[in-house]
DNA sequence: CAGGATCCATAAGGATACTG
DNA sequence: CAGTATCCTTATGGATCCTG
């Protein structure tokens, strides 16, 4: 399959929007945040994320790498060894990244109270 | 069909990336972006968003409102008049997913050169 | 006008098997 | 190990019709 055919976009969209959903796209956001703190090849990050097919992970990677976001480092050793890491670009994406996230575990209790009013209101 | 049923989360997943989901969301995103500036009715919403089904947009505004991120205030009327706006979490929430849209807007120009440079090395 | 209900097309996502 | 290819299931999202 090529790359242009798994892309997220269907386009008809302003561009940014885009990139706006790759970032903050289910993997996306979760790979982002953990190459933040280091780089990790590829069997890494699906361990440190979990729950995540090797489909999935190899689409967000290659997503992120077509944006500029991420650096693949693939060595030509046996067995191969691919490392990923961030750009420049992609360092500032996944700080925005982070603090949202951030700022959601903070919040968490205060959702959850919400959601439980909310549920016994039409209850 | 029960509000449960539609609900983003197949849960099964750490809760506060459910949350994450949700203001990251395709149109979570954007009626956020929306209501920071101002509150709206359902229709100036869809209106000011374009190309949004009904169904999402009600869908994506019971979510937001169910984790108390946004209001909804039904005015008993004919014809009926529901005004949304945030509450005070979801302004925290709106001004961190328009700080990231931000960037996105600011980075275009950068990222659309890394995605013809990519296209590019491998045509 | 603000949605709920229903039906339908497509896309996201997972499991498995396979390869350099 | 780091993917690709294939098949399959489910979820997303839109169109349409309906109602208070």
């Amino acid at each position: 399959m090529a790359v242009s055919e798994w892309r997220i976009d269907g386009e008809a969209m302003c561009p940014y929007r885009l990139v706006l959903e790759h970032v903050t796209s289910r993997w996306g956001v979760l790979v982002l945040i953990r190459l933040l703190e280091r780089p990790h090849r590829f069997s890494e990050l699906r361990r440190a994320i979990g729950r995540v097919s090797e489909k999935m992970l190899a689409q967000t990677l290659q997503t992120l790498e077509r944006d500029g976001l991420v650096h693949r480092d693939a060595k030509p050793v046996i067995p191969p060894r691919v490392d990923y890491s961030l750009t420049a670009l992609g360092r500032e994406a996944a700080e925005q990244v982070q603090a949202l996230a951030g700022w959601t575990e903070r919040r968490m209790a205060e959702v959850e109270r919400a959601r439980r009013a909310y549920d016994e209101a039409r209850a």
